[in-house]
DNA sequence: TTGCAGATTAAGCAAAAATTAAGTTAGACT
DNA sequence: AGTCTAACTTAATTTTTGCTTAATCTGCAA
């Protein structure tokens, strides 16, 4: 995971430098407003942690702009100062977190993490009473186990990642089968049949439904 | 959306409630951390408010609680104390953040907001109290599901689109059947009906209206 | 009242999805 | 290596869905 540090001071900047490093995050780092919002937009960045105060541009600045490039990058300011009014303004500028210096380093760590838990760290996730466990590659319905193949757990484990979303039979394609052209079989509704089947998925019980013309759609009931 | 709060002291609740209530938020409620745990397992809540002292249980237990069965539901702590371990605790336990009393509503209101933020907008639509939603395919009428076909859907969608535009039949049979030569079957006519009747559009609630010799109209009454 | 545009209804039909079975491939075991 | 088995893919068949057509009905306007 990258972390950009936007950061003047050089004592905070080597102290979270180091830190982080240490957590075996990557870390890159600017030292004015400017610099900053081009390594934001340029580099691939999971996260910034951003000063208030800089030289050349304003954090708040430097954070609505990455806003209008970037709608998902987590922001997390770091401020000295600590009025609610400027809480609110970078709350509202498109930040995702806010800390008060002096700040303990566990607890920014933990900040952080918080913003990397939905990413993949997660390893089991549910649909109804179906819970699937990436780690173990197994499957659940009701704490029973049920045994899937390689194919049919990936294809349910997307379509549960993307619950209440349609997945469109193109996406499952290229995101389950990693093929890249037009390809047209009937192997995905092949597997969704031996899914529904196994998971005992009715009419009635539709944890799966079809979206006629366009793919599939998990949700719980 | 809908949000829990779970909060013993009356005065708090009750100011958070009607201020989120005025911000357009469903709100349900629970005094005690066990009621708490119950409501956010069997309702669907997008988002806990969870104070930190609570009867019965814990808060940071049902946090733990809430954590086992609901990965992605984002949890918000409201403290009275403000010790660092605390917070670092309540983060560990899976909160999502984490807010001192006494805090600013404006300032809770925009943690709110941060949650929400990647979640709907953009793919919904709405045309009086009927909502549409791309991602999902989905259509409600006053919040309750009423299942449209893939042409039905889109041909609602493009004139919700066109909100308060004359859409005539040319465009309509060029935009959403994508044919483009003359034609005219009464193919229009016919979907119209049926999305009338399902959205139980009559003479009275007349958001999509007939323009004679020409086409046809969605307006908020 | 008559004619025309639109509304309504029902039926035929074509496309999509579900299902089943058979063929193919890959990995495990002897 | 050869055989066996499990998993994946393809193909063929059946079922379902919903789009379209066409025929009829309704109501407004000349």
């Amino acid at each position: 995971m990258h972390i950009l540090i936007v950061e003047d001071e050089k004592g905070i900047m080597d102290f979270l430098k180091q830190g982080l490093e240490e957590e075996n995050f990557t870390i890159s780092t600017a030292t004015d407003g400017a610099e900053g919002l081009k390594k934001a937009l340029e580099l691939s960045v999971d996260l910034v942690l951003l000063d208030w105060m800089l030289p050349k541009m304003q954090g708040i600045d430097v954070c609505r702009n990455i806003r209008l490039e970037k709608q998902n990058l987590p922001i997390i300011f770091l401020t000295a100062k600590d009025t609610v009014q400027e809480t609110i303004e970078g709350l509202k500028a498109g930040a995702n977190d806010y800390i008060k210096k002096p700040f303990s380093f566990e607890e920014l760590l933990e900040r952080i993490k918080i913003h990397f838990r939905s990413k993949d760290e997660i390893t089991t996730l549910t649909l109804g009473n179906i819970t699937i466990d990436k780690s173990q590659y197994k499957t659940f319905v009701d704490q029973k186990e049920v045994i899937l193949t390689q194919r049919e757990f990936e294809l349910l484990e997307y379509l549960i990642k993307n619950k209440g979303k349609v997945c469109t039979r193109t996406h499952i394609i290229e995101d389950v089968w990693d093929i890249h052209f037009d390809y047209d079989t009937g192997v995905i509704d092949v597997f969704m049949n031996s899914i529904r089947k196994k998971l005992n998925l009715t009419k009635e019980r539709e944890l799966i439904k079809t979206i006629r013309g366009v793919g599939y759609i998990a949700n719980e009931i």
